[in-house]
DNA sequence: GATACTATACCGGCTGGACGGTAAAGTAAT
DNA sequence: ATTACTTTACCGTCCAGCCGGTATAGTATC
């Protein structure tokens, strides 16, 4: 169980990797209905007797997910704080989904929380509060703060809602847009304290 | 051993919308995993083959909640064009969901999408479209209108994300934040247009 | 360095229950 | 008698989780 000592380990378990993988790339593409046991297993090409060797329960594998996701956000955090073009810029940017681990792992989370898995509610509030901390430490007005947050929020759900048809253009605004709203943002961020 | 008639319900379309009720309640509280025929027509006070009647299949259910979510919009969408408040503030203040019909059905459709029915992803995404018009007609900057909808959007997912644990607080930000937010905006809309 | 034992990693079959959907029959009003 | 609605009973499939077994690798003892 503990994931320390890696030293000791005789064998790599490439499986428990594999399988944390498929089951996240499911819950993406099809929501909590489509991620199951079943289909996580034959995704990592390992036996489902293999996959509970992991992952005693469906919680287990669940909390596997979360767990990964916590630890990517707190690197990004960390990425965003000494972003060149700037904690907001970088924010905003990067709510909208690419197709990174960390975006995958964040979709998967978000998937699983709108499904009412208590932890992963939980999880997304929590990290919510972080990038909410983290940018009113680089603005002044917390109202500012605040909307900032939230356009993140929407950039985020609104590009996570396509399912598994890449045919439709995401659903992020084009690129012109996306710097003008940046633009706005930062003017507001580092600008009038007041009206 | 079997169910005791213990009433007569003879209003021949009641059975129907009872069971729209009762499945968009399980998407709400539960998302599409827990949104099953059988629990649908138990909360509804109604056999299985008695849902199947009015909804051949889970698919035709689906249908059901999207019809009636848009007609929801449609009339929200009039209201929010004459709303004494002013439809920047009427916008964003509806966006975070209390218990109404219409905020209901709008979340269950959400989850919908984040299950990846394409039906429903095309319905949100419409939906988006309209309420990012009305809110630009209403806005001369398209920034700041982009900026608005996707404000709107975060509070929108961030107070549907509470599954149906009462427990902790809604996930919107307290009422003066709420105030403060809603001043902004309003001064972007009709304020300073600043190249 | 061979033997004996233990831990890790994985396989594949199984079970009981829940799932979406079907079929036939019953009831009430027209 | 037909129509509108609702019921009970059932089918095939898929689901989460369990269990017995296998193979490899490390460890300890002699």
């Amino acid at each position: 169980m503990p994931l320390a000592t890696i030293e000791h380990m005789s064998r790599p378990p490439a499986a428990r990797d594999a399988v944390l993988d498929a089951f996240e790339r499911l819950l993406v593409e099809g929501g909590d209905r489509a991620a199951t046991l079943d289909a996580a297993a034959r995704g990592a090409g390992v036996s489902k007797g293999g996959l509970l060797y992991h992952f005693p329960t469906r919680e287990a594998l669940i909390d596997g997910v979360l767990a990964r996701f916590s630890a990517l956000v707190d690197a990004d955090l960390e990425v965003m704080a000494s972003a060149p073009e700037g904690p907001v810029a970088y924010f905003v940017r990067s709510s909208v989904a690419s197709d990174t681990a960390f975006e995958r792992a964040g979709v998967a989370a978000a998937r699983l929380a709108q499904a009412g898995h208590p932890s992963a509610v939980r999880m997304i509030r929590s990290v919510r509060q972080r990038w909410l901390g983290a940018v009113r430490a680089h603005v002044a007005d917390p109202t500012v703060a605040l909307a900032i947050t939230l356009i993140g929020d929407g950039l985020y759900y609104d590009s996570a809602l396509h399912g598994d048809d890449a045919e439709t253009g995401l659903d992020a605004p084009p690129e012109h847009e996306m710097d003008d709203l940046v633009a706005l943002l930062e003017r507001l961020a580092d600008g009038s304290p007041r009206a």
